[in-house]
DNA sequence: ACCTTATTTAGCAGTTATGTTAATTAATGA
DNA sequence: TCATTAATTAACATAACTGCTAAATAAGGT
């Protein structure tokens, strides 16, 4: 977990707290202050500040200082790049919903009979 | 980082390590014992049987008892629950991929003639 | 029973992460 | 210049992560 790590382990380390991920999900709605972005949580202004800081660092966001205000915004390439390592396995549970889908299948022809039979 | 938080964080957590992530491509191959998992890495085998710890307990592996071996394979689920949730910023970085392809044809446009012009 | 192999647990150390409060920097405006 | 607002840095405490070595557990073979 050490943040200066790869970039994968940077954006995942990243993503691993879910004060961090309700701060993406508020820049996904455009961008915001680092005021506007602490308001809606119980932690001080400096835990956020930090929060920032690991998202800055790990590419999520980007801060630019606009007169006494630093507005924040998405920077969503290495999102992208955590996305494409993903997609990897995405196989492994697309070939998991097969069998499920199966498993249903064979559940449906177990408990009724077939489509069309007479009532 | 508290390993038994929610399962998002736990998986993003899990993931944030590059032998963890590791572990999970050979297990991609096909399952594999605590043993073969470790040989790769110079790191010891307690070192090795924690790492596979947290993704079990992230949800990421199974650990199947085999006579005095452990197998281990892949448990897609909740990968694909981690996909999932990036897909939600998919339209950020394909707007990005759409402006840089805008930025390209301008810069086509701006050094070279229009197609079919005059040599 | 005993030895070997496979793997985990215990105990320890060093580093990193997260939160707090208090102090500091930076910019605006009276 | 001084007060206000926005945000960060400093200093500290606590908890978590990761690695090590040594010891323990579990199963199999002789």
């Amino acid at each position: 977990m050490v943040s200066q790590a790869d970039p994968l382990s940077a954006t995942f380390a990243a993503l691993s707290d879910p004060t961090r991920r309700a701060i993406l999900a508020r820049l996904a709605q455009g961008p915001a202050t680092v005021g506007e972005l602490a308001a809606p949580f119980a932690i001080s202004a400096p835990a956020i500040s930090r929060h920032l800081k690991v998202l800055e660092h790990a590419k999520l966001i980007q801060r630019i200082k606009e007169a006494q205000w630093r507005r924040c915004k998405l920077e969503p390439a290495r999102l992208h790049q955590a996305a494409e390592w993903m997609d990897q396995y995405r196989q492994f549970w697309e070939a998991q919903f097969d069998s499920l889908a199966q498993f249903i299948d064979t559940l449906k022809e177990t408990d009724r009979p077939p489509l069309g039979s007479p009532v």
